[in-house]
DNA sequence: CAGTGGACTCGAACACTGTGCGAGCCCCTT
DNA sequence: AAGGGGCTCGCACAGTGTTCGAGTCCACTG
């Protein structure tokens, strides 16, 4: 049984000599292109054996499982994500650019999301991006544990709403269809449905959304709920100063209402 | 190819007769209990047939394929969740009641994280939970797209937050320690790494967390994001009333700061 | 009452999957 | 020249989802 002391991240690579033909690296880039092209289940150790011009099992003296291999890929594609450096701009623009940025990796990447419910993430680049979050939220005035659900706050915000993102991608895929064609398809099942359930019904009429790009929307919808959560974080952050009586000092955000 | 016209939900069922020895319903039953005890790589279809005392290949007269079941599995336990009908409480109380049944209902059945980035959910269950969600919103305050934007707010702050509990949760399971154990054996690579993230590093020491049970802190997590969600939307609907003028009708909820 | 058809169960088989094992290759060191 | 370790890979095993066709049983019709 694999103890989670034992992962990918602590345990020490192999020690390398000569040329091989193989390199983990290599492994780990063509599985993450397998992956963006076919999704989760189009990766299987023969197939990306095959890519890489090699026998299935020879990926196995470089990667322990596949498991291992899902681990690294997921940690690889963090690594794309940019978080901005301190003091380089107000921290609401800060958080703002490394959420837009995370889910726009989600966004290429969107089998990553399938992954992240398995096993915590602790690879380098996930702890290179909480370490720069970490700085960010701390100049803001974030401290102790308020620090930490700050921080998983917006990630939680990331990961769900790009969930359900991909959730509707996938079944567009899946239809072969363009998004609209396919709501297109399901429009009499809606209709009937909505003969049950009104307040839904009454809403899906008015909701003027129907002529829109479905991406435009998505945006838009992960948009507003990021302004409303650092609104909401301004507001915290606001009371504890006036709790704690210090109205000199300002910290260095944006305020909440521009 | 499966369209997505061509669901569980969109097919008609098949007409029943007799008393066969299966039932859609107990399948779909047996199929959670399993996936409860041994997570998604627990359920297999033989698996599953001799749990109920029948061939593997006999479910597929009742659930066309397994991905099916897997979508009814998710639909059914959705339906566990309890929203609140409209009027009852404040609208803030009702979003809460919500989202932390929900959340726990994702707590009791952590594989259904792993299904939700895959495909669309569309169940009765789902359709009816969203009906009951228009319903608080939109007394609430919200309409058109931004009802539909808050819906996805508050289900992606549960989905999301959920997904790293459930994820660690999946690592202690696999450790097979307490999630105290686990932590003590990852300190030395915690420690490690910690030297190359000094913000990081330096929060992790006064972060003041060490000697609380793990389960108080999601809670403490959840609970703090989804406060500061419902502020910052209660600060949005205040300054919309202030927009369009109409201070004199108040709308149904508790004021932001108490 | 005989018989026909449909609801339902199930075993065999197919094409896959992840992975362990041991044989073999090649190059570097002694 | 001999040895050994890094590295590749074919075979095999246990298991997967799903198809197909044969078989059972019951309700209805002639």
């Amino acid at each position: 049984m694999a103890d989670f002391t034992d992962s990918v991240w602590t345990r020490p690579a192999r020690p390398r000599t000569g040329q091989p033909t193989l390199s983990r690296e290599q492994i780990v880039r063509a599985a993450i292109e397998l992956l963006d092209a076919e999704g989760a289940t189009g990766l299987s150790m023969r197939r990306l054996g095959a890519r890489l011009g090699s026998g299935a099992t020879s990926l196995y003296w470089h990667v322990a499982t596949k498991d291992d291999l899902l681990e690294l890929a997921v940690d690889e594609v963090m690594g794309e994500v940019y978080v901005p450096e301190v003091g380089d701009t107000p921290w609401r623009v800060g958080v703002s650019v490394m959420a837009n940025g995370m889910r726009a990796m989600l966004l290429r990447h969107p089998w990553v999301i399938g992954q992240l419910g398995t096993r915590p993430t602790i690879g380098p680049n996930v702890l290179r991006m909480s370490n720069r979050s970490v700085a960010l939220l701390s100049a803001a005035g974030f401290s102790g544990p308020t620090l930490s659900h700050v921080h998983s706050l917006i990630t939680a915000h990331v990961i769900g709403s790009t969930t359900t993102e991909t959730a509707v991608g996938a079944a567009v895929r899946r239809a072969g269809k363009s998004a609209a064609e396919l709501r297109e398809s399901l429009q009499p099942f809606m209709d009937k449905t909505a003969e049950q359930y009104p307040e839904y019904a009454r809403w899906r009429e008015e909701d003027g959304v129907r002529d829109m790009e479905p991406e435009q929307v998505w945006d838009q919808s992960f948009g507003f709920g990021l302004d409303r959560i650092l609104d909401g974080l301004d507001l915290w952050l606001a009371q504890q100063h006036a709790r704690t009586g210090d109205s000199d000092q300002q910290p260095p955000g944006t305020p909440p209402i521009s």
